[in-house]
RNA sequence: GUGGUUGUAGCUCAGUUGGUUAGAGCGCCGGAUUGUGGUUCCGGAGGUCGCCGGUUCGAACCCGGUCUUCCACCCCA
């Protein structure tokens, strides 16, 4: 029985439209990223499972793509694991390999496995395809692909600064409007001790993180519930309702967390950081959100996310600072930052404003048709001229209908035809029609290369 | 992972309380136009109504399961 033909759950095909637009897409954030100095690198889709697992907390090993081992791996299971049907311990047994679940932790992987051949600092980006098991909704998909950029062993918060200008310079060229998000996990970790709740940072972070979501009762409410003191919440409070300038929410936050050790650095961060960000001129809003949590266990610093003004999907790019990832890998002492676009949510938001130009969709300039032998051999030669102009040029592969010719150069959205028959091969010439105006116009060979190659 | 939602022609969707042969628009193919596409006119093809099972004399319609879509939660790009 003939199937269906199907693709798995929150997985897509793109069609020649959508392939243009998104390489539209990456090579405007590739050219950026060199515009910086940064350096390509490409890291396997499938990484050992012991370098995948515990990395992105409990949810994110539930979220890994597992591939089941080559071979008769039932065989070789634990009897008694089979029995109980336990699927964690299992796993381990029959599936040693994953598919990547970002690009940061494989990086992290490649960082500590050719140190000797790396030069610190080392600034790399990476375009790639990630996978999660998650359930799929509005612009969040199975497979989906990343643009990160990170350096790693530098501390200076020029890196931050240089980032930010990243995330500007490709909404810019995107034109799509956007606002950048920072936060400082110093900061966060501060809050948490001068409440007195220093071990319940995860949890307060996670319930401030959906003030403006859910709003600040159910943010207490959430907290109370997680086990957080009535009187930490209290403590709180103030700071879930600060606003005013970056400056002014520094000074009163300060007054709060400016004698934790940790919080007194993630201010001092917070503030070299605006300093910079306020020394050149961005076409993008940068604004301090203490609310912002979001983003993996692994940051320590700075916490970046950029929303797109005009379309409501969540962040298109997010990222932030990491002290010691290349610590679990035997590699301690290396900071690094990095920031990560979502390049299928940015097509969906540029796809829902139009703002995808009609040069992205590159076509053929120039379809010969295709009138039999004789005509296709006076045509060959004209063409292999064009084409070694720089033209894009073809000729239908056989002599089929004039109109069945024509209406496909128009799908193909084809600029020019060339129509070669008797008349025009015995004067030497070619007819060439404008698909857009639909003038037609005899030229010689010579004259066809020239007028195309401009 | 939890709760809900969706599925009918290539696409967007109609389809009466369950009742003959399941429709439209767009697209596709052919012709008017044997050397001219995008406009117009005429004609044509295309469906196991997501899949499996059940109820019924009879199911696109009711019930169960499953897959898919979208949404909320969780979490995240």
């Amino acid at each position: 029985m003939a199937q269906k033909p199907s693709i798995p759950k929150g997985t897509r095909d793109f069609s020649p439209v959508e392939m243009a637009r998104r390489n539209y897409i990456f090579d405007t954030v590739k050219a950026v990223f060199q515009l910086y100095g940064f350096q390509p690198i490409e890291t396997p889709a499938m990484e050992n499972l012991s370098t995948l697992m515990g990395k992105y907390g409990e949810e994110g090993d539930k979220l890994l793509f597992k591939i089941l081992n080559s071979g008769d791996f039932a065989a070789k299971a634990n009897d008694a694991d089979l029995a109980d049907r336990n699927s964690i311990k299992l796993t381990n047994q029959i599936s040693e390999k994953g598919l990547r679940y970002d690009l940061t932790v494989p990086f992290a992987r490649f960082v500590v496995q050719y140190r000797n051949d790396i030069s610190f600092p080392f600034k790399r980006y990476q375009i790639q395809p990630v996978w999660r098991a998650d359930r799929p909704q509005k612009g969040r998909y199975r497979e989906f692909y990343q643009c990160d950029v990170d350096i790693v062993g530098s501390d200076s918060l020029l890196n931050e600064f240089e980032l930010v200008q990243i995330i500007s310079d490709v909404f810019t060229h995107l034109r799509v409007n956007t606002v950048v998000k920072i936060n400082n996990r110093k900061i966060l970790a501060g809050i948490a001790e001068a409440i007195g709740e220093a071990d319940r940072i995860v949890d307060i972070t996670v319930a401030i993180d959906k003030l403006d979501k859910i709003g600040l009762e159910k943010v207490n409410e959430e907290l109370l519930e997680k086990g957080v003191s009535q009187d930490a919440v209290d403590k709180l409070q103030p700071i879930l309702k600060l606003s005013g300038t970056t400056d002014e929410k520094l000074d009163s936050i300060e007054q709060v967390i400016g004698a934790t050790e940790l919080g007194k650095k993630g201010i001092e961060e917070v503030r070299t950081f605006f300093n910079y960000i306020s020394s050149v001129e961005l076409n993008t809003e940068v604004e301090l959100d203490l609310t912002l949590a979001r983003g993996l266990n692994y940051y320590t610093g700075a916490i970046f996310e950029v929303k797109a003004k005009d379309v409501q999907i969540g962040s298109i790019c997010g990222g932030g600072r990491y002290d010691d990832l290349t610590g679990i890998f035997g590699m301690p002492g290396v900071s690094g930052v990095g920031v990560s676009f979502g390049a299928d949510r940015i097509y969906d938001v540029m796809t829902q404003l139009e703002l995808f130009p009609e040069e992205a969709v590159a076509s053929t300039k120039l379809l010969f048709v295709n009138f039999g032998e004789k005509e296709e051999a006076f045509c060959l030669p004209i063409l292999r001229r064009l084409r070694e102009a720089g033209v894009n040029a073809e000729i239908f592969p056989e002599a089929a209908k004039m109109k069945k010719q024509m209406t496909w150069a128009d799908r193909k959205n084809i600029a020019w035809v060339v129509m070669v028959g008797e008349d025009e091969m015995n004067q030497g010439k070619v007819n060439l029609k404008n698909m857009k105006t639909g003038d037609q116009n005899l030229v010689s060979p010579e004259e066809l290369v020239r007028l195309l190659a401009e």
